[in-house]
RNA sequence: GCCGGAGUGGCGGAAUUGGUAGACGCGGCGGAUUCAAAAUCCGCUGUCCGAAAGGGCUUGGGGGUUCGAGUCCCCCCUCCGGCACCA
């Protein structure tokens, strides 16, 4: 790093460097803290203006980690700062709020290795985080801070979830209602009483619940009503095969999942039956994704949501099973398919491992079939990891000794089961239809099975199955129709013989809940002692986590929670926990897993609106104020969270919109994905990486190993501390100051590209800095202006109120930047009302400087709460503009002519223009295109 | 394998609707200033041919549409991201 000048040196000249802008930023930091400059009221609250528009501007909150800020932090958050500021500059009441993160793994795991407790590093860490974002000049309205451990924000969480638990979806209505509005319905006899037909945690355990009527709510015992009642609540505790990570002590959803590793730390995970909260959020599925049709998301953004929602259409086929004799037995092997068309195709049927049909096949098994290998394979298949399914994809399986009848065919067809099937999708079984499927294909090629066409490839097709479009073939009545018509045609004649109908599946699976981990938040729950759950009471919570006195989990095959150690806590009593129907001295015990981290940042930007609440979770008033029908206008944050956060709190707002709590469908209404920040890396021509350090350049571009000499070329990696290029924000303000910082990161590229960090870029924007310190202010530290305008700064003012305002509202700040760049270059001095109006441009830029420079001039601070200046249209372009002359599409000379000549004008123009003369002679022009205000071409040969 | 996004000087990037490709910044070269240096200011800086005037080429590669293509269409290559036995 070259050493600055500092303005202290022998000569007295006050000039913009890294000492003087920390003394500006500090200065200014202090004055808006001391004057609350950053606090937005609240409607109802002194200084709160109701005719004003709102605009709330969302960061993504950052969990506090011990290492301090990365540089991506503070882009994404400059970009929010820029149009908070700008926006209020605007006339709208803005919202730009910011809090933290605060539950999560690694502070549970650094109380692990050192005994410190979670709340104490993670405080410390908040207190560093929170320094640093200060030190940035970030307009937060710091009055609204909160963490998601504190107790007065989780016990809103755990309101919530209660919220969710006492709530069933409607299919009828398309959404949540109160589960007491359900039981209602039960007792008045206006709905079936039924176990929840979509209830997944029924489906597979052998007890299809659909259809199955209850009889009358009265006649009900106890415990028959509760298992009804639990069954549609969209909070729900379910035996169900989770993902175990060992390494992490703790089950996760399938969304942290990512090819059979943990999405935090790439541990193995496996499969394991585990008794666990979930959340129904498959009843959102069809709500999840039509939702996105209305949103102003980054379509990739959609795109994978969409995709992670997984809707497919097609039908459930029954096959009626066979017994040994050939006759039916009764049962049918239920399929999902969403080719019902190729039925006729369908020559063997598989089904997972894990179906119960496997185990019905034992008791059915024929004296000839293997019964040995059948059991060896399914134990292999069971036992068998992701990280193993997902290296291996070989169609393997065996034959159950089975079969089942085709209905169409009315042939009996073979029943298979191979781990290419998988129990958690569909109904766990399929028809398999080698000739339009491949991975049927291959599976009937390794067992030697029949193929059967029925959709006719074209003549040149030499693939293996088709899943092209063509005729129906080898199908009887479909024999003819187009895939469309003969799914249809099919579907309908499925209905028809009662083989079948419509079905939409979805590859979204209901949303795992519990972790088995200590700092999270504990559930509002309580046990009975035969094992029922019970909320506790509204006016009990929150529910606080306990201390304890270590945290290592213990070492066991049935893993038990943390929180099962604070043995004194989990002993609670039905009086102490509210719940009613029991004696209050009745021992109850407290739920001993905790929510996992997405609790917190599901809702964390609803709080934000009305911190301090204690006696709703946000008021009516501050919602319909600051969230109304649009929620946040603008959220800016990471991809890494497109299907995470960004589908859960989608999810709990939709619950919380049902019941009444929100008015918004939708949380956040336009979304903005900042670019990953990387670095530069070097590699040797074995693609191995060389650490910054080790490399020097030689001649531009030209970069050698320093210790062999040998050439290596410059690529872009993430930075990571083995390359040697981590950039620490505190390193880079302590040089050029936060301003500087803040520039640069914006003037990098496009805010959603991925770029590459170069320290040596960063002094550019810094000589910006100085540039208009010098434009402004003099040696002596005074503001300079001059009484005489200059008509070319004054036009170029004007382009840059216009280009500037413009540009933010695109979120294109690196051409806002270029523009003061143009500005400043083009300035040799200002005018005070000129000087007036280029400050309000930088403020919200370079928010220091443009307060002290604001106070040189006299003005009475604070520039934030000063409006947007405005622009005169007529100023943006000149009398005179260059028309670019061109020959057959290439440019042959440019003319100056008035900006509104007519197409005639610029036509004779051209061609009387001595270049163009010269170039044309021995052509004959054939046409001429005029664009009027653009250019002129002449086709000429 | 499938689905997205991208590829422009030595580097980061600009070109908002098909209309002067390379704005702006970094770096480089030259000059002014200085005892000297830093800082600052001025000029030049895609590439090839040419002394110059001027001209050719040029937005990953190839083809096309158009008076005109970085931008639209087709094929291919490379990189990044996502999904991945979902029937």
């Amino acid at each position: 790093m070259p050493e600055m000048p500092k303005s202290t040196d022998a000569q007295t000249a006050i000039r913009y460097d890294d000492t003087l802008a920390e003394a500006i930023e500090i200065k200014w930091q202090t004055y808006w803290q001391e004057h609350n400059t950053n606090k937005v009221p609240n409607p109802g609250e002194p200084g709160f203006d109701p005719s004003k528009p709102k605009f709330y501007a969302l960061d993504m909150f950052p969990y506090p980690s011990g290492s301090g800020l990365h540089v991506g932090h503070p882009e994404g958050y400059t970009a929010t700062d820029i149009i908070s500021r700008y926006k209020k500059m605007k006339g709208f009441n803005v919202l730009h709020p910011m809090g933290w993160d605060a539950f999560g793994l690694p502070a549970e795991q650094y109380a692990i290795k050192t005994g410190v407790h979670p709340e104490v590093t993670t405080k410390q860490s908040i207190s560093n985080f929170r320094r640093q974002l200060i030190r940035f000049g970030f307009c937060y309205d710091w009055s609204r801070e909160f963490g998601t451990i504190d107790t007065d924000y989780y016990k809103w969480t755990q309101w919530i979830f209660l919220q969710i638990y006492n709530a069933w979806f409607d299919p009828d209505q398309n959404r949540a209602r109160p589960i007491d509005e359900l039981i209602a319905e039960f007792e008045a006899g206006s709905r079936k009483v039924k176990l929840n037909p979509n209830a997944v945690e029924y489906v597979g355990a052998g007890d299809l619940p659909d259809g199955t009527d209850a009889g009358a709510w009265s006649t009900l015992d106890r415990e028959t009503r509760k298992a009804i009642v639990d069954s549609y609540r969209l909070a729900y505790l379910a035996e169900q095969t989770v993902n175990w990570c060992p390494k992490l002590g703790t089950a996760l959803a399938n969304e942290e999942v990512i090819d059979g590793r943990s999405e935090r730390g790439s541990y193995p995970v496996f499969r394991k039956p585990l008794r666990q909260w979930m959340f129904r959020i498959t009843a959102f599925a069809d709500r999840l994704l039509e939702g996105l049709n209305d949103l102003d998301w980054p379509s990739s953004t959609k795109t994978q949501q969409s995709e992670w929602i997984g809707r497919s259409v097609g039908a459930e086929i029954d096959f009626p099973i066979l017994a040994p004799s050939g006759n039916p037995m009764g049962e049918a092997l239920r399929v999902f398919t969403t080719r019902p068309d190729t039925i006729f195709g369908a020559t063997y049927m598989v089904v997972a491992p894990e179906h119960p049909l496997v185990d019905l096949a034992e008791d059915f098994a024929p004296p000839e079939l293997d019964i040995k290998r059948l059991r060896n394979y399914v134990e292999w298949a069971r036992n068998r990891t992701d990280i193993e399914r997902q290296e291996n994809k070989e169609k393997s399986g065996v034959f159950l000794g089975l079969h089942v009848n085709n209905p169409a065919t009315g042939k009996p067809i073979p029943v298979y089961t191979a781990d290419y099937v998988l129990m958690g999708y569909g109904t766990g079984a399929i028809m398999a239809v080698p000739g339009q499927d491949q991975r049927d294909w291959d599976f009937a090629k390794a067992q030697d099975l029949p193929i059967v066409r029925t959709v006719q490839p074209p003549e040149d097709f030499e693939g293996e199955a088709y899943t092209g479009q063509g005729p129906a073939i080898n199908s009887h009545f479909l024999d003819g129709l187009d895939i469309k018509q003969a799914k249809a045609t099919m579907i309908e004649w499925l209905r028809a013989h009662k083989f079948g109908a419509p079905k939409v599946n979805y590859k979204l699976r209901d949303w795992l809940f519990s972790r088995q981990r200590y700092w999270g938040e504990p559930f509002p729950i309580v046990f009975d002692d035969w094992g029922n759950h019970h909320p506790v009471s509204e006016d009990t919570l929150p529910v606080t986590l306990p201390p304890l006195a270590d945290y290592a989990p213990e070492e066991s095959s049935d893993p038990q929670p943390l929180l099962a150690k604070a043995k004194d806590w989990v002993q609670t009593t039905a009086g102490e926990a509210g719940v009613e129907g029991f004696d209050p001295d009745k021992p109850m015990r407290r739920e001993t897993n905790t929510m996992p981290g997405w609790a917190g940042s599901c809702w964390y930007y609803l709080r934000y609106i009305d911190p301090k609440n204690e006696d709703r979770f946000i008021s009516k008033e501050a919602e319909q104020y600051w969230l109304g029908e649009n929620a946040v206008d603008l959220y800016i944050g990471g991809a890494e969270h497109a299907v995470l956060h960004l589908l859960y709190a989608r999810f709990w707002h939709m619950c919380l919109h049902d019941l009444g709590h929100l008015t918004s469908p939708e949380p956040f209404r336009k979304l903005f994905h900042q670019g990953l920040i990387t670095s530069f890396a070097y590699q040797r021509g074995d693609k191995t990486l060389v650490p910054v350090d080790m490399v020097e350049e030689r001649s531009e571009g030209h970069y050698v190993e320093i210790e062999t000499g040998a050439p290596v070329s410059q690529i872009t990696a993430k930075m990571s501390k083995s390359l040697k290029n981590v950039v620490n924000p505190d390193d880079v303000i302590a040089d050029y100051g936060a301003d500087t910082f803040r520039l640069y990161e914006m003037y990098m590229g496009p805010l959603e590209a991925s770029k590459p960090w170069n320290t040596r870029d960063i002094i550019g924007l810094h000589r910006l800095l100085q540039k208009i310190w010098r434009l402004c202010i003099t040696e002596q530290g005074d503001f300079i202006t001059t009484d005489t305008p200059d008509e070319t700064t004054e036009k170029q003012l004007h382009r840059l109120i216009h280009k500037a305002g413009e540009d933010i509202e695109r979120l294109s700040f690196n051409t806002a930047i270029a523009a003061i760049f143009e500005f400043v270059n083009l300035a040799k001095k200002l005018t005070e009302d000129q000087a007036d109006r280029f400050i309000r441009v930088l403020a919200p830029f370079t928010p220091h400087l443009a307060e002290e420079l604001w106070e040189k001039l006299g003005r009475a601070p604070s520039v934030t709460t000063q409006p947007w200046p405005d622009f005169d249209e007529s100023k943006l372009t000149d009398d005179e503009i260059e028309i670019p002359i061109q020959v057959m599409g290439k440019l042959r000379s440019t003319i100056m002519l008035p900006k509104d000549s007519d197409n005639k004008a610029m036509e004779e123009a051209a061609l009387n223009d001595d270049k163009i003369v010269k170039f044309l002679e021995g052509k004959t022009v054939r046409k001429v295109i005029v664009v009027p205000g653009r250019l002129v071409n002449i086709v000429a040969n």
